[in-house]
DNA sequence: GTGTTTGCAAACTTTTTGCATGAGC
DNA sequence: GCTCATGCAAAAAGTTTGCAAACAC
């Protein structure tokens, strides 16, 4: 982890003040929303997670989008049923998922799975066949999770 | 490739015959549309694709559904713009995809970019650490296509 | 005080469902 | 001929946009 959850909250005036927005209530209540968890969440999860009348639903979905440009948030995974986000890997460090295939429950994995000379063989192979940059890489390891494999 | 383009489209009959489906023409246009294409593809440029009259957008939709349920295809990609589709790995055989960043397109890279010593190790530990039995991996690499870098 | 942000309503987009007509087996 | 599949219309579900009132700076 880069940051630990308090720091992470921390760190939230500055990144607005620095891209001239302003720190209201209802950023303020989504960003901790979102820090508090250790899953990806769904708008629609993280309005529930607000109090009453913290913020309204279509607040939530200009913050998140918000959050996404300014960088402290990234998307974790898109289903029908709607796109799940997570703090940047800035603030949680690099890592990657496992998704369950009955439950759709996402967990995180610690660290990158990927040594550095694996990812820079990919990077190179993929720039000389190709002619394409990469940037960033995702690992997603797909099965059942404990509850769902009974 | 597991199997050769012309054959992919012969299986289709047998596939719906066995599970008790019809093979109609809006049927056969969709699938060859999706087996002629090298990259994944949405339900818009699915219909897009398909001749003036082939099939409604709703059956495309209901045979992309179908073709998912018998196993046909799989879900390559999902973004707010609508989910993308391919062929089943066991028609294509198992492969990636890097994803440009900027305009979107996906491509795919041949066969599995991860060594299956690498892959036994990775499923090992996470069963060990998180009872989460892994049965499929995804790695999709992010970045500029050729045409973005300029 | 000025300009950004919010909430509410409404529009938009993608996907699903209902139902009568039409086609496969 | 019986049943399943299609097309059209309409409904869901998720997300975005317009605008006046409220709040941060």
């Amino acid at each position: 982890m880069a940051h630990a959850p308090a720091a992470r909250r921390a760190v939230l005036p500055d990144l607005l003040a620095r891209h001239g927005y302003r720190l209201t209530g209802p950023r303020r209540a989504i960003l901790d929303t979102i820090a508090a968890s250790t899953a990806p969440l769904t708008v629609a999860e993280i309005h529930a997670r607000l109090g009453t009348g913290l913020a309204d639903r279509v607040s939530v979905y200009r913050t998140v989008n918000l959050l996404l440009k300014v960088g402290l948030l990234r998307t974790a995974d898109v289903t029908r049923a709607g796109a799940r986000y997570e703090l940047n890997e800035a603030f949680t460090g690099h890592h990657h998922h496992v998704i369950c295939q009955v439950c759709g429950r996402i967990e995180d994995l610690d660290g990158c799975l990927l040594a550095d000379d694996l990812l820079a063989r990919l990077r190179r192979q993929v720039r000389q066949t190709m002619r394409f940059r990469v940037t960033e890489h995702e690992l997603r390891l797909f099965g059942l999770c404990r509850q769902c494999q009974a």
